[in-house]
DNA sequence: TCATTTAACTTGTATTTACAAGTAAATAAT
DNA sequence: ATTATTTACTTGTAAATACAAGTTAAATGA
């Protein structure tokens, strides 16, 4: 594990502010205590629990009035950096599930790659590494990563089973993900996934190919992923 | 047409780097003017100018870099508010074209709608519309529009054609799209979608259902979304 | 009683000031 | 010539202040 460094006020009040969302300690359709009560309570000014609401207003998690104040939106319970919201049960604690097809393995970069690769990218090669993600017992996702290797020593010996890749990339080497592009497309599954993710052959997956930028500059995450979405659907805001 | 109010600071800056990028006298990669050139330039403060800059950033048509600057990303194509990306021709200046299918008629919600209704939308009724947009003289998207008839006087009156419906909002009635939820999933074309985009039935198609809020409390747009993924993908930023 | 006005809230916009932290190029020392 | 160091730039964080504008409920008027 790598020291922190120093959180930032509005940071903190933004974490803050979002564990009480997601734990229900204020509920779709409450109303956050006002920007001002949030400077008292925090020892803060405005302008810095503004920022704090603001940045939770643009994931989605309140909806700020002008005149009445910020209030909390409905929540989507994100899986990685997915977020799933199912179509015919209620939202609830799920059972969620990682399983690893193919470990973490160094290799070269598939020469028909999804993104273009800068020089240093192609040079450094990839840790390539296949999973299955399951809901409830069902698989969702089938995840193929790809991860330049820079700077990321003993990676493909790291224990992946049930834990992010994510958190692994920010607990061991303060890797974080800032954003990202995506592609989405509608394909018929192939036979691998139909396989893997339990479907009949030529049946339609959603198919995301994702580029993830990181707080390391020139360190790319890529991700294509095959969904099935024939019980839940891909949630997301715009 | 409506009087505009007046617009902020922030928001005119915004809107002219926002065209400078997309007219390209800014491209992708280059560095924008640093906070305190654009200051001198408009003559506002630094936290305005961060502001429209912020906006700009969370819209991802640059990226910040703490000591460096502001870098220009590169440019999704926006038909309404979708963005898509050719797979396989560049970008250009590609020939669009919206058809309607169903010109706009009032009528009762479906029993079965895709979103759960207040009351008073359901008391309202709903305006319904039917479009297909072309690319190149290529069926893209077959768009099925839901609005509550609020506060909308002479709608059903208005040429649809070639405009945006969010631009006859915006120009007439002074609504702005301010955000939305959508689900996606990818499903088998029925006969009158292969029909509409030109398909084989049961091929793939990406289905959207998306629920929009406007700056007018209550008032949601909501679209129902089949499209046709074989040449182009939906591009989405997160 | 009912409608209007007022007052007390809320968030939105904007200025000014200060220092921290990251980057890159010019400068000095080896 | 090469390597450190300094310096000058960049964006990031934070405070204190002021007024505008939208919302709500209490106070006021007829």
């Amino acid at each position: 594990m790598v020291a922190p460094k120093t959180i930032p006020q509005y940071r903190k009040l933004y974490e803050i502010l979002r564990k009480h969302i997601l734990d229900g300690v204020y509920k779709e359709g409450d109303l956050l205590p006002s920007e001002n009560e949030l400077c008292h309570l925090f020892g803060m000014t405005r302008p810095t629990v503004r920022q704090s609401l603001s940045t939770l207003s643009n994931n989605g998690y309140i909806r700020k009035h002008q005149g009445k104040g910020s209030i909390v939106h409905h929540l989507p319970r994100e899986i990685g950096i997915l977020s799933v919201s199912g179509t015919t049960s209620a939202l609830g604690n799920r059972n969620l599930e990682t399983r690893i097809i193919v470990k973490p393995v160094l290799m070269q970069w598939p020469s028909d790659f999804m993104f273009p690769l800068t020089e240093l990218e192609k040079e450094s090669g990839c840790i390539y590494m296949e999973r299955v993600r399951f809901l409830d017992d069902v698989p969702i996702f089938y995840d193929i990563s790809f991860i330049a290797n820079i700077n990321l020593p003993r990676i493909t010996a790291r224990q992946f089973e049930n834990r992010s890749l994510f958190q692994i990339l920010r607990d061991n080497y303060r890797i974080e993900i800032k954003g990202g592009d995506q592609r989405i497309k509608a394909i018929p599954a192939t036979a691998k996934i139909s396989r893997l993710l339990h479907l009949k052959k030529e049946q339609p997956v959603l198919h995301l190919e994702r580029k993830m930028e990181t707080n390391n500059p020139g360190l790319f995450l890529y991700s294509s992923i095959f969904c099935n979405t024939e019980k839940y659907s891909i949630f997301g805001r715009f």
